[in-house]
DNA sequence: GCAAGCCAAATCGTATACGATCTTAAGATT
DNA sequence: AATCTTAAGATCGTATACGATTTGGCTTGC
């Protein structure tokens, strides 16, 4: 939407959340090879530039590099994928209690909003779409504190967990979500504190309990095709 | 002298956590200046393998990062200060909540353990370790809840606030964590998690409360003299 | 026919080299 | 004397080049 004809993206940060939206969204599949040179070729650099974004990434525990083998998708264990979970479910607890005590009726007003953007996108079959809209919310959740530092936080977790969603998500399983999302909005309306904590924590163990913890296959796509909004022709 | 590569062959992780350490135990001050060759040199290394880990720091907020200028040790403003501090309350309110749901008698002991270090480090006027214990208890607590991720996320904060009182401590203040820390063990102890909540909330604010805001002044030492215990000539 | 070993191709990790940019300091002008 | 200009030095950012390691296939032997 911002980069459609823009040559390639110049400055690392460009580059770096090319990638790490190319993965949070889906283009780039859990597993699949992250060349040096490859990567290069695509965005027009050479891998001097690349090497230090991979590292990057594999610090935000969204890429895994094998030393002398190369960078990789990372493809979270069940494992890992549940202390994820469970760090949100300790971490965003402390948030939402910080956001119910601060918030305000503009507040609230943006968090429905994502919510009916999210049940629009459900509806039209978008489901790429309302999946992001489904981390937007607790990312917005956090911007509610108006601290940075724990919106910076939250923001990781929720994209680690973008990963572990795709990887062991049931086919059609996600609407519970929007009911979670709403009362979490009630229960911050309300201004009760301790609700409200209750009921993020019940609402990341049921996201968790619909997942489908059977190992999931990675399906390789063409890693050039993720990429082919940029225009970059080797 | 003979610099044919003698040292041992030292990682990536191992140079980041050499600089890590030094700004975090204070060797290296706020502002001072952090050259890729002169880091290099150091190290026995090109500078091609600095960059990138002086990154990593810039992305821990360790290190500032001026384009076309150099690294730095960060300087936190009066502003982040507080933004960090304000995270921790909000972040290691749900960590001290999940660790009091959790907690065992060997837990505690673990804490008391560092209480007791601290509080002998500061009787022996050893303040560099003391101001190192008062962090790795709430690293402890962290990890209390059994979660590597949340304890990373602590420990980052943590970090950061070290560098914060670095700077804007003053002089023989900064006993009250002690006891703090103490009623925090008390309140895990007798399980009331409302309690040991509103008490690391106040706590942290104490500590907050102890720092002078006034500009501190950044003392530029010798970059070389930091490392000196590595023993790499020239 | 199959397994083990070796060689070539590919890719990674690091050092070196080079152009770009900032800082510093000296010199000329007002 | 102060300030603006300019040139030299230093440092950063990037590309290229080279050694190290892994991979995959082919040969060889059983």
């Amino acid at each position: 939407m911002d980069d459609t004809n823009k040559l390639p993206a110049r400055s690392d940060d460009d580059i770096h959340r090319e990638i790490y939206n190319a993965i949070i969204d889906g283009r780039l599949h859990p597993g699949e090879k992250l060349g040096q040179d490859e990567l290069g070729k695509v965005f027009g650099v050479s891998k001097t530039r690349i090497r230090p974004i991979l590292h990057r990434l594999s610090d935000q525990k969204i890429v895994t590099i094998e030393p002398m083998r190369g960078a990789f998708v990372a493809r979270p264990s069940v494992e890992e994928a549940r202390e994820v979970n469970a760090a949100r479910q300790i971490i965003e607890e402390g948030v939402i209690r910080a956001a119910t005590r601060v918030a305000k009726p503009k507040h609230l007003k943006m968090l429905r909003r994502i919510v009916a953007d999210e049940n629009e996108a459900r509806q039209g079959q978008n489901m790429g779409c309302a999946h992001r809209l489904t981390g937007e919310f607790h990312c917005e959740l956090a911007r509610i504190t108006g601290n940075e530092v724990v919106a910076d936080v939250v923001r990781d977790l929720v994209s680690r967990d973008s990963l572990v969603v795709g990887l062991y998500q049931r086919p059609n399983s996600s609407a519970c979500s929007l009911h979670g999302h709403s009362q979490l909005i009630d229960r911050i309306a309300a201004g009760d504190e301790d609700a409200a904590a209750h009921a993020m924590r019940h609402h990341l163990q049921d996201v968790m309990a619909s997942l489908d913890l059977g190992p999931g296959q990675p399906s390789s796509a063409s890693l050039k095709s993720a990429f082919s909004h940029i225009g970059n022709s080797q």
